[in-house]
DNA sequence: TAGCAAATGACAGCATGCTGTCAATTCGTA
DNA sequence: TACGAATTGACAGCATGCTGTCATTTGCTA
């Protein structure tokens, strides 16, 4: 029997609501205790993973935030001596953010404990199924986006 | 290709993250000038499809949010006339929200505007598809909340 | 029925993300 | 090369969601 309320995008709009606010708990869970959180953990992904080092509006860019939010993250990150700002030959204002050696040894602890706990999450659901999903909420995301 | 650096899991849920950001910026400029918001506009929906009048924490349980995060939101459409509170005889303390006549008009206008927009998005997406993305989010979801 | 645990409202404070504004810098193009 | 548009950092303020705390009310159970 079908809903009679929502129908099936407004279903998955509400699903992906709950799913990011118990995402963002998890993950504030997972590496509170070293002084870190989701968004934190995020933004040190971003300049973790960048082939090369990225400018603040760069991260933005990458995780599909303002540059404004980054920006305070990124300050409360170098002022813990997590990040670090260096100057970059491209810019004379926007420096470029990398890890420090003590933001790099808490990146590798955060990792070393996200992948069991995403293991878990995922366990018995076929890659396949995670790979479509992934697809379709990567579409529709970029429908909202183009539309801006 | 596999990518490297994150696994099926992990980009699922960096898309979520994303989706969300796009979908509750999308809300936004949706309701906008009708004086509401994603977040307002989800009470209000709570509100309006639950089968019998709900109290705030019910709400917020309705919605997977803290009851402390729902009060706010209510307590703000109460003092704008968009919602009303009405005694509860099953709580002394603990009042039934309900919309207003001029909530329900925001709502029902929300709601057409909602529908086409809906609509755009999913285009040419098989219903299957959602229904699956949907239920892979929730599974995911269930298991995070369990584990709290 | 008496008492204790859970639920609830209220208040306070914090984290995260957004917008708006302004000056400085960079970049494309005429 | 010079000018105008776009980018960027900085500052300010707001919306949304969270946690912690405390008193009141409910509800379970011994």
């Amino acid at each position: 029997m079908k809903q009679v309320d929502t129908d099936d995008i407004t279903s998955l709009i509400l699903e992906v609501f709950r799913l990011n606010g118990a995402l963002t708990a998890a993950g504030d869970r997972l590496v509170g205790d070293l002084g870190l959180s989701s968004a934190r953990w995020q933004v040190m992904g971003a300049v973790a993973l960048a082939p090369a080092p990225l400018t603040v509006p760069g991260i933005a860019r990458d995780m599909g935030l303002t540059r404004q939010s980054v920006r305070r993250v990124v300050r409360e990150l170098v002022s813990e001596g997590i990040l670090a700002l260096e100057p970059n030959r491209a810019h004379r204002r926007s420096h470029l953010v990398v890890l420090t050696r003590r933001g790099a040894r808490l990146y590798s602890e955060a990792s070393a404990r996200q992948r069991p706990w995403a293991a878990a999450l995922a366990q018995d659901v076929p890659a396949r199924s995670l790979v479509l999903a992934t697809n379709l909420v990567r579409t529709l995301r970029e429908r909202l986006e183009e539309s801006t």
